[in-house]
RNA sequence: GGGCGCAUAGCUCAGCUGGUUCAGAGCAUCUGCCUUACAAGCAGAGGGUCCGCGGUUCGAAUCCGUGUGCGCCCA
């Protein structure tokens, strides 16, 4: 059997995630073990696996593939979001293609389309996470759209209501006046734009010939205008305080009021306060008991309150209007001025302020929960830095009442219902002071009478009841045309995924899960309202059986993944590479591996994608991930220098009893740190330890110290078979250790070391843990590694060939022998140095070069002529650091403040320091003296 | 305007409770090797005012203040 000399991940990656799929490791039901859970953040189902997935998905498959591997009942469970803006859109724009408008259909065959669509193209992104080696529960997959989960947010939005925590209200809102819907705020993308800011006077009603001026970016909406506001302490217009003046061309008298919410040094230093057009002029109008006038349509267009321009676009309008009012004598100036303009994230529209009606989720209580629940360490974050940024959001001046209504179709609808004329047949002749609102609802008390109920029937009777009406029908009826906010649903999943409001035997084990892996720029919109969520309906779900209210114990945030010019890697921007194409060039575990060790927890990533020069775009090329591949191929290699050897009967020899020795307890280090590292969530460190350790000590030390030489004929001297089956064990713990970070490359070498039975799985085997580590040994294997890297510095600079052996003479001083006087460890030395003779000196031997290893002496044989000017210079150069270094601890030791003060084991490393460079100093001087 | 964060080798970043992990890792660079597992490799080397300034301390990359530069969030 021959192995190729590259490892290829294509031949192997597809085949054992099939088999690990067949096998049916991933899936979890509840039983006597430990459950270990991850819920997925859910993608959108329309979305494609792009970098921010790959980070974030492979920890989590890092962190579940342990802790099955540990033998706990690990369950990750994966879904989709159904993302109601960004699938609208996608779905609207579809149908444009087929030549289908969205108003001319109605809602029924609109989500039909929409749900077709979902389930042609909906989750492809799961099936690139399998590319990645998700090693998530494919059986459990679940969609915020689906029947359980929606009646899940169906059922929460009457609870809340009937807890008084919902309410309906006139609100500003984002308003996108091309989408029709109102959007929310992080559906608004903030630009600095060129704008120009208007002066215009105000004449006063009774001196036609005296005003105030006042500065606008909106010229355009003066006719919505209801006072003019100046700061209270402002002199210059104390006298103008209570006076009228008229809006320009329309003439209509408004007053001046003063509040100290304007901005003195703003522009002219008075404000047109215009409560429909703009958020904190509503504030100051409700503060004044000033009217609301809107003078705009849902498209955004004047309409008839604004008198003027009536039907005209907003920004039509606002050229139009300045015509005007230069032509009225109103205008003063027009000055160049930038500013943060909000557009739609979906359409580019410039965003309107709005007074909407719309479904309001009061927050106070909730962010107070949120935030205790971190605070209280119920929660914990990773890193803990986090938290201030949590904090910040949290506080009660910054939580504003969360508007959970859309415009849309594609979501759960708003379980709410409103009475029709029909109910109450003729207004006038039922009873005297009904009222309606425009669109024909039955109010009460100014507003629309609403009915929320779970499902029709209980709508209609709630209705029947409320107006004493037996006769009503459904068609007296009109349920709400809006959805809620994705967000309204995803705020469940924790829970929704065990179908947790409806039966609790999966809740009951799953819950509260382990640890969420998700990105810190959802931290408020997701993770906090996961935390309401969770301790505001997990116990009445499960009572007694409830083991935390928390949906999740701890919170790994990840970084934003950043292009070299610290820009968030998307799409739009064409500055992310292909993430499937990155799999397809270094293999997923190589991808694995880049995306692990490009940075830690919480701290945005640069990700090293180069651009190439000439096109601008960006490569699907990763050093990081050249160098998992390269791993990759290392331990190939390994494997296929092992798998070469033949094995004998022969009688182990020292050296590689030592070396057996010394890689189990170096392993025994590397894990010891792991599962320090691990505890913490520093998976990149980890990892850089695994690499390190198998690399460096196993593939360039051990295997390199315990290979057979080769006889004159060319053959492979055996090897003894008890090093043999100690290397396929470590081997073979290495592989387990390395598993969840790159499982196929070590499922596929787990399966090459030995003849597995059935069954006998990496993916499956336990997870190796530290043993006791012999300090003592590695140390002295550690001062054999510094005295065999001196050899080969020696060979290397003065031109002697590796491939040349030489003899080594140690000083005969008590420290060498003792170190020598571990079994083998003289083997080790000549074996690695490629020595012919090593033995101990008094003297310096004629022909030799001196080499300083910690405070050993050593004198290497070489047939060459010794340059004695060379070596004093070498030799003069060292002394001169150890002087130095002796000199500054000397002086820190004399230092009586320091003496004092530190802990007497600082003290002490001190002294030994001091002792060590006086050793050396003493030797080296020594071999100057012998140079002559 | 309010807040959060970052600044350490050419690049990307570790450095956790101040002291042998104290100036580190990987990549890149340089030198020498196609040595019978691997050139996607092996052996060796160089590289830093820990952003500036001030303070606390016996001792500061680490703690405090301040300045500068950068990133982000909210308004």
């Amino acid at each position: 059997m021959s192995l190729s000399t590259r490892y290829s991940p294509k031949e192997t990656e597809d085949r054992w995630y099939a088999h690990w799929e067949a096998k049916n490791y991933f899936h979890s039901e509840p039983d006597e073990r430990e459950p270990f859970t991850i819920v997925i953040p859910p993608p959108n189902v329309t979305g494609v696996l792009h970098m921010g997935h790959m980070l974030n998905n492979t920890i989590q498959d890092v962190l579940i593939r342990r802790a099955r591997m540990q033998g706990k009942n690990a369950c990750w469970v994966p879904g989709t979001d159904h993302a109601s803006i960004a699938t609208e859109a996608k779905v609207v724009q579809l149908l444009r293609k087929q030549g289908i408008k969205k108003g001319d259909i109605p809602r029924d065959e609109f989500l039909k389309h929409a749900f077709d669509w979902k389930e042609k193209y909906g989750g492809i992104i799961l099936d690139q996470l399998k590319k990645l080696g998700a090693s998530c529960d494919w059986q459990r997959t679940r969609f915020t759209m689906e029947d359980s989960l929606s009646r899940a947010v169906i059922h929460v939005f009457v609870d809340l209501y009937k807890k008084g925590k919902l309410y309906r209200g006139l609100r500003m809102t984002n308003w996108d006046p091309e989408a029709k819907t109102v959007l929310s705020n992080e559906e608004v993308i903030h630009r600095e734009e060129n704008s120009q800011l208007f002066h215009i006077k105000y004449n006063l009603v009774d001196d036609p010939t005296d005003g105030i001026i006042i500065a606008t970016q909106r010229p355009e909406t003066i006719m919505a205008d209801v006072a003019i506001a100046v700061h209270p302490e402002e002199e210059k217009y104390q006298h103008l305080v209570g006076k009228m003046v008229l809006i320009p061309l329309i003439n209509k008298p408004i007053p001046i009021i003063a509040d100290s919410y304007v901005d003195r040094e703003f522009g002219s230093g008075a404000l047109k306060i215009t409560p429909a057009h703009d958020q904190n002029d509503l504030q100051v109008g409700e503060r004044h008991g000033l009217p609301v006038v809107d003078i705009l349509t849902e498209d955004g267009k004047l309409n008839a309150e604004a008198q003027i321009l009536v039907g005209e676009d907003r920004f039509v309008a606002r050229k139009k209007i300045r015509k005007l009012l230069e032509d009225a004598g109103n205008l003063v100036k027009v000055e160049d001025y930038r500013t943060s303009i909000g557009h739609s994230e979906r359409t580019d529209a410039v965003v309107e302020p709005r007074l909407t009606n719309q479904w309001f989720l009061k927050m106070g209580g909730f962010a107070a929960t949120a935030l205790e629940a971190v605070k209280s360490g119920e929660v914990k974050f990773y890193p803990e830095s986090m938290w201030n940024m949590y904090y910040q959001w949290l506080q009660e001046d910054n939580v504003r009442d969360w508007c959970i209504s859309r415009q849309l179709w594609w979501g759960q609808r708003i379980p709410a219902w409103y009475v029709l004329k029909s109910a109450v047949g003729s207004p006038q002749s039922a009873v005297g002071d009904l009222q309606f609102s425009e669109s024909g609802r039955l109010m009460k008390n100014g507003e629309e009478l609403v009915i929320v109920a779970e499902n029709e029937a209980d709508a209609l009777a709630q209705a029947k009841a409320k107006l004493n009406n037996n006769n009503l029908t459904i068609n007296d009826l009109e349920q709400d045309e809006d959805v809620v906010d994705t967000w309204f649903s995803s705020w469940l999943w924790p829970i929704a995924v065990f179908d947790g409001f409806e039966k609790k035997d999966d809740l009951k084990y799953y819950y509260p899960t382990n640890v969420l892996v998700t990105g810190w720029d959802i931290m408020f919109f997701w993770v906090a309202r996961m935390i309401m969520s969770g301790y505001e309906w997990s116990e009445e779900l499960l009572g007694d059986d409830l083991k935390g209210k928390m949906p999740f114990h701890e919170v790994y945030f990840t970084g934003m993944v950043r292009d070299n010019k610290k820009r968030k890697m998307s799409k739009q921007l064409g500055n992310s590479p292909d993430a499937l194409e990155l799999i397809e060039n270094y293999g997923a575990d190589g991808v694995r591996f880049g995306m692990l060790l490009s940075g830690s927890a919480g701290n945005d990533i640069i990700f090293d994608a180069p651009i190439d020069p000439v096109t601008k775009t960006v490569l699907n090329e990763s050093k990081l991930c050249e160098q998992g591949r390269n791993f990759c191929n290392k331990m190939w290699n390994a494997l296929r220098l092992i798998k070469g050897w033949e094995r004998s009967d022969a009688e182990q020899p020292e050296v590689n009893a030592l070396a057996v020795a010394w890689i189990k307890d170096k392993f025994d280090q590397t894990l010891a740190e792991v599962e320090a590292n691990f505890t913490t969530y520093r998976l990149g460190d980890v990892l850089m330890g695994l690499y390190q350790t198998i690399w460096d000590d196993f593939c360039s030390f051990y295997l390199e110290i315990i290979k057979p030489s080769f006889n004159e004929d060319g053959t492979s001297e055996p090897i003894d078979h008890q090093t043999y089956e100690a290397t396929i064990n470590i081997f073979e713990k290495m592989m387990a250790a390395l598993h969840p970070f790159m499982p196929f490359v070590t499922e596929e070498i787990w399966h090459q070391l030995r003849n597995r039975r059935e069954g006998n799985d990496c993916v499956v085997a336990s997870y190796p843990t530290a043993g006791r580590v012999d300090k003592d040994l590695i140390q002295k294997v550690d001062k054999a590694k510094d005295l065999i890297t001196k050899i080969r510095e020696s060979r290397s600079s003065k031109g002697i060939s590796p491939k040349e052996s030489l003899r080594l003479f140690a000083q005969n001083l008590p420290s060498s022998h003792s170190m020598f006087e571990l079994m083998g460890l003289a083997g080790l030395v000549l074996k690695m140095g490629n020595l012919s003779e090593l033995s101990f000196t008094d003297e310096e031997p004629a022909g030799t070069v001196s080499l300083l290893s910690g405070t050993e002496k050593y004198f290497l044989e070489m047939n060459i002529m010794i340059d004695v000017a060379a070596e004093r210079e070498r030799i003069t150069k060292e002394l001169d650091y150890y002087r130095g270094f002796v000199a500054s601890v000397e002086k820190k030791l004399s230092n009586e403040k320091f003496v004092g003060g530190a802990p007497a084991a600082v003290i002490d490393a001190e002294r030994k320091k001091l002792a060590d460079g006086q050793e050396k100093m003493r030797i080296l001087e020594e071999g100057l003296v012998k140079l002559g």
